[in-house]
DNA sequence: TGCGATATTTCAATTCTGTGTCAGATTTGT
DNA sequence: ACAAATCTGACACAGAATTGAAATATCGCA
């Protein structure tokens, strides 16, 4: 879980070898694959935490398939990063009004592109690159597994912790219960949504410290939102 | 508040002049420092909700400004775009690692500078990429499901958030009860439709804020519509 | 003024959330 | 491996908030 994972896009079969490698040997846990329906399957199926796409692919093109992953409910917000061509300017535009997140433009040094894997990771998912979260008073540490409030350590059990990570790393915005399900819990979990409130309730009781207020706003008929103070 | 502030330290007068009338012309506020201490003291006097900082530039370096921007609390949160000369492959991972959100390499067009800018904002504060809806001095939040009036609050019920979005996607257009009904309850709502005069009464009364005047027009015999101020 | 239309108040029904509790599953400590 | 401790998911009921309708008061205009 810690372990951010990849999806590697590519159809130049040497240069997605050496990526791998070199991703693998940072600790990241990659997939390849070369064309991109089958890149939709694999996102869709098993959501990366980022996805490597070459602009340049067989078949559907990488614009399509950045298109198709914003479009996917489960792989909407997956930051993309796009290989381009060095001197496609209106390629690098397109593919950021498109939703790609950033771009490298070949040739690149792997050490340039993990840099920019980290740095993406880094500012949308702070926890999968090992930094401490902060939402108000709230502070996670996400390698320590642990969070605290105002300092005092907070007693907290497993899910309790997935849901208060998943709520700090997308501060303010409503989540419906199902929307929590699939996050907190995986997609495809067969759990009563009213169980969500249980959770949220003992969460509530986890997180409460002396003469704070409850950051857990609940929104009606739509779900709940972390507001931090 | 709406319209995202930026910070230009840029030395190079004709490029930030250039710069900043493109940026204004595209509403945005823009600052300009050419050098870095400067810099500084305009960011933590009145921080940007984004940095435009050039790697080259006389007194204090780039990397020098990324990092003490980082380390003053007020400023430590606000994205940081970078310029880099093209081939400084060695900087560009520096600056990443710094804490850069991203960088652009000189030469760049302005198009794509203002793409890049506009992808950080929408990822760090959607508010100020324009996904917030507004209607004169009312402001919409869909993500974190709220509304709010001149800075404050308001405390609004589901149907009546309903409402005031459907009215806010479409001022100043009078809707019958009828179409109301449709729109907001949805089709074939088996509704009366005296109700949605209750629900605009609520409505009103939720949005009613000290010294405002009511923006939602009774059209007498055709509907209500919203006059924002 | 009189009539049709809207505003406001009130209330019961309904919907949604908060909470205590329980049995089974899982983890922990020995 | 065993027992204790903890964690999970489900359920049920109480309580809170929201909703729609009906009744009554006001308003706007010919």
């Amino acid at each position: 879980m810690s372990t951010p994972k990849l999806l590697l896009v590519e159809d130049d079969t040497a240069l997605a070898e050496l990526l791998e490698y070199r991703f693998e040997s940072e600790g990241y846990d990659v997939r390849v694959s070369a064309d991109g329906d089958d890149a939709m399957m694999m996102a869709s199926e098993d959501p990366p935490d980022l996805v490597i796409l070459d602009w340049m692919i067989e078949g559907t093109s990488g614009i399509e398939v950045c298109r198709r992953l914003r479009r996917d409910k489960v792989t909407a917000h997956v930051p993309i990063i796009m290989l381009t061509a060095r001197e496609a300017e209106d390629d690098r535009v397109r593919g950021l009004e498109t939703g790609a997140d950033d771009y490298i433009t070949k040739p690149f040094s792997p050490r340039e592109l993990l840099a920019r894997v980290s740095a993406v990771l880094r500012r949308v998912r702070p926890a999968l690159a090992g930094e401490t979260i902060e939402a108000g008073d709230l502070r996670l540490d996400p390698v320590a597994h642990r969070v605290e409030r105002r300092g005092r350590q907070l007693q907290i059990g497993p899910t309790e912790y997935r849901l208060i990570k998943f709520f700090m790393e997308h501060p303010r915005r409503v989540f419906s219960r199902s929307q929590l399900l699939d996050a907190v819990w995986g997609t495809g979990s067969e759990i009563e949504e009213r169980t969500v409130d249980v959770h949220i309730r003992r969460l509530r009781k986890a997180i409460a410290v002396e003469n704070t207020r409850d950051p857990i706003r609940t929104v009606r008929s739509a779900g709940y939102a972390l507001e931090p103070v």
